[in-house]
DNA sequence: CGAATAGTGTCTGTTAGACATTATCGA
DNA sequence: TCGATAATGTCTAACAGACACTATTCG
């Protein structure tokens, strides 16, 4: 076991960067700068940069910086990929991370990012399908029994607007009077004091928002958010 | 970003391979050969070999059975651990996997293995302590929901056998009647016709088997296996 | 037969979902 | 006042845990 083996692998990250676009859950893809795969649509990536990272997470908030403009989205470690064939340029590792955010964050920086819902993407380049099919598995899977779709809503919103963006990702409807029994269980939300959604044509909602000890952790139930109805 | 970047990054896996001793949650630790940290206690692992493995849990499956003998036991990804102070030898990858194997498959080879409570373990070389951390507590989280467990029994066991795996598992006692309402619903167990467990001064417990189809898979419930009493 | 544990029937408190009712806005 | 949706009260069915009872072995 010496030590040239290890010397020629390619270390990579990629972020699987998810929002919500028109009440479906989307992906934002760019559109590649150069080899390989160049002109193709993939997730953000890039290499590892030793001299500057501290760590695999920093490189893929760096690389999500660079490439989105986007500071500090929820950003959490998915799973690494690896193998011969994924990358044309050798055997190569990738630790893909899942970002979310709200789609307001976004409309900033429309260069050359493609937002694309994850149900019938195109083909994409390395293993960027798989990616994106675990980190979708991840956040629906999460989502059914914590607080992680909260951070795809904008920072001041509504408990329908919250139960909307649930079933957007779970994919199914959820009863009203369980989803905030669980909601209030979770235990993350604070109520705006005062401040209603208004301008519609019936009883104004309540606007909530994270509570700060919540921006970047989560919040668990034991029993999940039921579906259904 | 020039090619350069990736090359000095060191790639390796890890495995925390898991399994039940005394009703104890265990570990098991070899004496590391070589520096760094030679002759301390640590979790095996070792470089990927580019040459030869197709995929990192290859790596992970190969330093395995190299360094413990064991063929294939239940083995998936768990965490991947990077930075520059983690390996002293330089900044570093680490794709750590976790393993659980019934206590009988141990015993053949009992070189320079430790198996050790994953509670209360000495200071652990590079960031292997966190790497048993996250394994037991993946671990213990899915074994709320799942037929993780079953992994650790031997090829033949009983209900009861079964019961105390998940209690020494989760730490808490199970109710007996939940617990065999949740394990007829997984669906991953077989009875051996006719086959009890015989021996004792009781009536003797039903034998049973891991359906084959779930030999490298799970089972998953909605609701959680319960525990309390 | 008695001790011990396997396995099952049944009761009850808790929880989730269905439904109904009230509240509050704009038009 | 009406239409629409927010917010909440309440009923019911499903489920989990508690308890008790039967079954089957050894000594």
């Amino acid at each position: 076991m010496n030590r040239s083996e290890g010397i020629s692998v390619i270390c990579t990250v990629d972020v699987v960067l998810l929002t919500l676009h028109g009440g479906q859950l989307c992906v934002v893809l760019l559109k590649r700068e150069r080899p390989p795969f160049q002109g193709a649509l993939a997730l953000p990536g890039g290499y590892i940069h030793p001299e500057q990272d501290q760590d695999a997470v920093d490189a893929a908030a760096r690389v999500l910086l660079d490439k989105t403009g986007l500071a500090s989205p929820y950003l959490e470690q998915l799973a690494t990929f690896s193998g011969p064939g994924r990358d044309p340029r050798g055997w190569s590792v990738s630790i893909a991370y899942y970002a979310l955010v709200p789609q307001e964050l976004l409309r900033r920086d429309t260069t050359a990012a493609q937002v694309l819902p994850v149900e019938g993407l195109p083909v994409l380049p390395f293993d960027h399908g798989r990616m994106v099919a675990a980190a979708v598995a991840r956040v629906r899977s999460k989502s059914q029994y914590s607080s992680l779709p909260v951070h795809l809503c904008p920072e001041r919103f509504t408990l329908p607007q919250l139960q909307a963006v649930y079933e957007a990702v779970l994919g199914e409807p959820i009863n009203k009077v369980s989803f905030r029994r669980k909601v209030e269980e979770l235990d993350v939300l604070e109520p705006l004091p005062g401040e209603l959604e208004q301008g519609r044509a019936n009883r104004p909602a309540q606007l909530y928002r994270l509570r700060p000890q919540y921006r970047r952790s989560l919040s668990l139930l034991e029993r999940g958010i039921g579906a259904r109805s």
